[in-house]
RNA sequence: CGGGACGUGGCUCAGCCUGGUAGAGCACUGGGUUCGGGACUCAGGGGUCGCAGGUUCAAAUCCUGCCGUCCCGACCA
């Protein structure tokens, strides 16, 4: 491609409405355009790179043998009423009604219409395992779409559903989807982590996620280098025994904390470590209340707690709730003397003495609380997010926190949509049964995100080879220098001969201008055509993670180029 | 949905507090010089200041409402 004829916006400045940094990369290098919050329009390059992307998917599950399908974005409201998700599923599913007034959503996933499919047209045990898969726009009205593509309203993924007769076949095919996504993953040249994930709203029995490595991404990994125990935080088990000293209880006594509410002020006000207050909050789990305690050095995880209870929703109460069944404001809630309300407890309470507390009245504490002396616990459960410094629930060696971008996420659904929808089969036996299924999904447009949060410098964008939307800038200087142009169109037309896809910068703009965008686009390698090529005949190549270039001949360069893209693309 | 910020040529922003002739840089068009890290210069084109009300002799500026965008929290590929 001609930069001269190729519709490439770049922006010399970041965009105000970017505030991470592939965001702001994929509008400075005139990949993508907002059309509205969370939707945006693909040019040409962005286009590209989604496509490599795309491409690299395909071979992959076709490899797998699963075979490519594309099902409809528009779904009617009935099928999504038989599995009760038309209820369930809340904002996020954007519905509206067609002329004749009937109900409609768009897709933000495809278990229904999949199911549909497959109950209407596999009968017998003998047409499975059967793997099906899609590329495809999905819709979700996210309550806060942000950072771009990363989390867009619509966006391209990479749908997968396996159909198998029983449990062992599912985990087969689990297994072999599994691997699939470790082999995408690294062939798109990232850096990758699998870790142990909640089964959400889609529901299921076992559950990963692929989780690109990133400081800026939003999920936290909780994972042990010694080995190898890979969680995320709604999933990683807080083992850690506490062992606190022996103590005397004390009496228990109620002070006076006028206006102090905060755990950090508590602790100060009364000069005792924040791991000797114990926090109450109050939750409505299925809309019945729940005092949860935890030490004030922790963090409550809603999801384990969702788990923990077998519940359906969590939430935390609002303040007049909180007010009602306290009899405090927000903030000095307690577990002595509440009634009505299911008190439970982190672990890491347990065995905590002389411990302080709300006294659900404005404005008091208690302090030297213990239980069960003082009040009873119900329960005790994991609830409480791993920090820095837990220990392995395998191993028992440190665990590591780190950051990453869930770019895939694989699930055993079982039973659930194909019992809710009537998808059967006649197993050999003779017997109908539901099918066992699961799901594979891959945010494809967010993996290009995540490609770039991954790799890029103050200068632009570094595409890992597979993914590069062109190979090779070529940048000829000198405008109007007959002889350049000519030597970089016969490279070019070469290079392309080759399989090496070239962007050839043959504008009359100034050097400066040149290397900027290049830099910007961020292609694997630059090379030019310029001083050194009129007095020596080489041309100068500099990989775009490096920073020093080399010169070689027209024809060193092309072969060069030529074995560095087969080596790194062709599917191995 | 709660909390915060913002909306002025294509882009980044100033002007608003203290109402009175709409600005800069970049980008764009034409001319000249320049050409290995975002050139210089001359001449130009382009904005009903998000929308609608209100206050005022007069509103980008003050007030109200709406719309849109972004950031922080609960959801997720």
């Amino acid at each position: 491609m001609r930069l001269s004829r190729y519709f490439l916006p770049t922006l010399r400045e970041d965009p105000a409405e970017a505030e991470v940094v592939s965001h702001k990369l994929m509008l400075r290098a005139g990949m993508i355009r907002r059309l509205a919050s969370g939707i945006y329009s693909f040019l040409p390059l962005g286009l590209r790179a989604l496509r490599k992307v795309e491409n690299i998917v395909r071979e992959e599950m076709n490899r797998a043998g699963a075979q490519e399908i594309l099902l409809p974005l528009v779904q009617p409201a009935e099928l999504w009423k038989e599995t009760g998700r038309w209820d369930k599923f809340g904002k996020e599913l954007l519905r509206f009604k067609d002329r004749k007034e009937h109900d409609f959503c768009l897709g933000p996933t495809h278990e229904e219409v999949i199911t549909d499919l497959v109950r209407g047209e596999i009968r017998s045990y003998r047409q499975l395992p059967l793997i099906l898969y899609q590329i495809a726009t999905k819709f979700r009205d996210e309550i806060r779409p942000r950072f771009g593509l990363m989390r867009g309203r619509e966006f391209i993924m990479k749908d997968a559903y396996s159909f198998d007769a029983n449990e062992e076949g599912l985990n087969k095919s689990y297994r072999l989807m599994y691997e699939t996504y470790e082999r995408i993953f690294s062939r798109c040249g990232l850096r990758f982590t699998a870790v142990l994930a909640d089964t959400g709203t889609i529901g299921g029995e076992e559950s990963h996620e692929f989780m690109v490595l990133a400081e800026t991404g939003e999920d936290v990994i909780v994972s042990c280098p010694s080995c190898g125990y890979a969680a995320n935080l709604e999933m990683a088990e807080a083992v850690q025994n506490f062992s606190y000293p022996e103590e005397e209880e004390k009496t228990l006594e109620k002070v006076s904390t006028p206006d102090v509410k905060r755990v950090e002020d508590v602790a100060a006000f009364l000069g005792v470590p924040t791991w000797k207050l114990v926090k109450t909050l109050i939750y409505l789990v299925d809309n019945k209340p729940y005092a949860i305690l935890i030490r004030g050095d922790h963090e409550l995880n809603e999801v384990k707690l969702r788990r923990a209870l077998g519940a359906e929703v969590v939430e935390m109460a609002d303040a007049e709730t909180v007010e009602r069944l306290t009899g405090a404001p927000v903030g000095f809630a307690g577990p002595i003397g509440l009634s009505g309300i299911v008190i439970i407890a982190d672990k890491a309470v347990a065995g905590l003495k002389n411990f302080v507390t709300g006294a659900n009245e404005k404005d008091a504490h208690y302090i030297n609380v213990n239980s069960p002396r003082d009040f009873e616990i119900d329960s005790f459960y994991d609830l409480r997010n791993v920090t820095q410094g837990d220990l392995c629930p395998r191993c028992g060696k440190p665990l590591e926190l780190t950051r990453g971008i869930e770019v895939g996420h694989v699930f055993k659904l079982g039973s659930k949509y194909s019992e809710a929808m009537g998808a059967t089969f006649l197993d050999r036996d003779g017997k109908e049964k539901p099918f066992v299924m699961g799901c594979y999904g891959i945010g494809v447009s967010r993996t290009l995100a995540a490609a770039i949060e991954q790799n890029h410098d103050e200068n632009g964008i570094i595409w890992p080879l597979a993914l590069a939307p062109f190979h090779v800038a070529l940048l000829t200087l000198g405008p109007g220098d007959q002889e350049l142009f000519e030597a970089s169109e016969k490279l070019y037309h070469a290079l392309w001969e080759k399989g090496v896809e070239v962007l050839w910068d043959e504008r009359d703009e100034r050097p400066g201008v040149k290397f900027k965008d290049a830099d910007l686009i961020g292609l694997p390698y630059r090379i030019v055509l310029g001083k050194k090529f009129k007095s020596e005949g080489k041309v100068e190549i500099k990989p775009r993670t490096q920073k020093e270039a080399f010169l070689l001949s027209e024809e060193e360069t092309i072969n060069f180029l030529a074995s560095e893209i087969q080596r790194a693309c062709q599917s191995k």
